[in-house]
DNA sequence: TCCTTTGTTGAACGATCACTCAAAAAATAA
DNA sequence: TTATTTTTTGAGTGATCGTTCAACAAAGGA
């Protein structure tokens, strides 16, 4: 083991600017604008280095992007979901936070409105269909998550044996993506609270032991 | 009144193309890509037509937009929200009958997937905002619509006074971009139908005339 | 010290972008 | 026929796109 070095030890000249800063930057740059919308020369000033070292340290326009992404996934505003969906300990408070947070997330004014799986691939090129082919699949397993979380509810009896679960999971996706456009066009978090309260009152409710009484 | 010509006399060369059937093609590719990924390349080829024609008959790129933004809202796809605030008696049918359609329309394959005001410029160039402004301030319209029928609604007694025009307003309007939004990602109208059928679950109800009785 | 490795720099690459223009063509008016 | 008006055509405008590369710089290893 004699070339055995320390495990820091940089091997080549070491590089001048913060990976992590440089890529919030670029998560900033693309979640404001979306994928083709915001050029490398953009990105490279906002990262505050060349385009050489953009492209050593993140491979090209596509990786940075798809980097940025898993990134975003790991952040708070970015993994709400799934935490919501972890963390409670019924469906209904699930789904409840869930709204509650995007309520409060989108729009704040510390990062860009909405959510960036939502909305930065939506409008783009015949070659870069495969980017919105990726933000799709998230959206997807968000969809199929939602799905699970509600069959499970309607399994243990907490959703009642007539409730869609499919249809739920689509419902309250829509409402998700729905209320992160809202968010981009300048809805506050006040009103989009109220949207998220108004959107719970469908969660089905168990039907009463006697018939119900005719109006 | 020497020099009066006919009427439809025209006076140079006769165009070569058909103008609607150009501008429909040029609303088929923005409703599908969106404005800035849709290169004028790409327009004159499914237009049929070369660079200088379009910009003969149609100004640049961004008033082709337009007037392709503005053909959109006069036909049945761009339409059927105002329709149906229009047409049906009550805000109730109204909302239902939009949300109904939205469900029908949406997925339709006749067309692009979703609505081109909610979709066509969401990622677009700092140059091009205005673009986002213009169909922004369409959404935003919508918005207001939406409240204004609710609040006549209330005035007249169909919603009780205890419901919040504006935000019922907001939630629908969520709840019609995540539909389009849906739309594009795929989702038929069968689901989009359970969708608008469970959203209408939140409309609200008079209270009976005794107190609620506790579960 | 010299070698190797990695990063930075600034100037470029070809491709595509939206757009323009002179010349030719096709119609009416005189 | 000749003149006028409008459209079409095909080549070409400068700008910007994402990307690359040779030269130089800064670190550790021998």
């Amino acid at each position: 083991m004699s070339g055995m070095g320390k495990t820091g030890a940089a091997r080549g000249r070491p590089r001048a600017f913060d990976r992590d800063a440089a890529l919030a930057a670029a998560t900033r740059l693309f979640w404001e604008r979306g994928f083709e919308a915001t050029s490398v020369g953009e990105l490279t000033e906002a990262m505050g280095i060349r385009p050489g070292s953009l492209y050593a340290a993140f491979g090209d326009k596509r990786a940075l992007f798809e980097e940025v992404v898993h990134a975003y996934r790991r952040s708070p505003v970015g993994a709400f979901i799934g935490r919501a969906l972890q963390e409670e300990p019924t469906a209904h408070r699930a789904f409840a936070r869930i709204l509650r947070e995007a309520a409060a997330v989108y729009p704040d004014p510390s990062h860009p409105a909405g959510c960036l799986v939502i909305s930065a691939a939506t409008n783009v090129t015949a070659q870069d269909a495969g980017v919105a082919t990726f933000l799709r699949g998230l959206r997807e397993a968000n969809l199929t998550a939602f799905r699970d979380r509600l069959r499970t509810a309607q399994r243990e009896g907490e959703l009642p044996s007539g409730a869609d679960p499919a249809a739920l999971a689509g419902y309250f996706a829509a409402v998700v993506q729905g209320m992160s456009q809202r968010a981009r066009d300048g809805a506050d978090a006040a009103e989009l609270t109220a949207v998220a309260e108004l959107a719970m009152a469908v969660w089905p409710a168990h039907a009463p032991d006697g018939p119900a009484a005719p109006g």
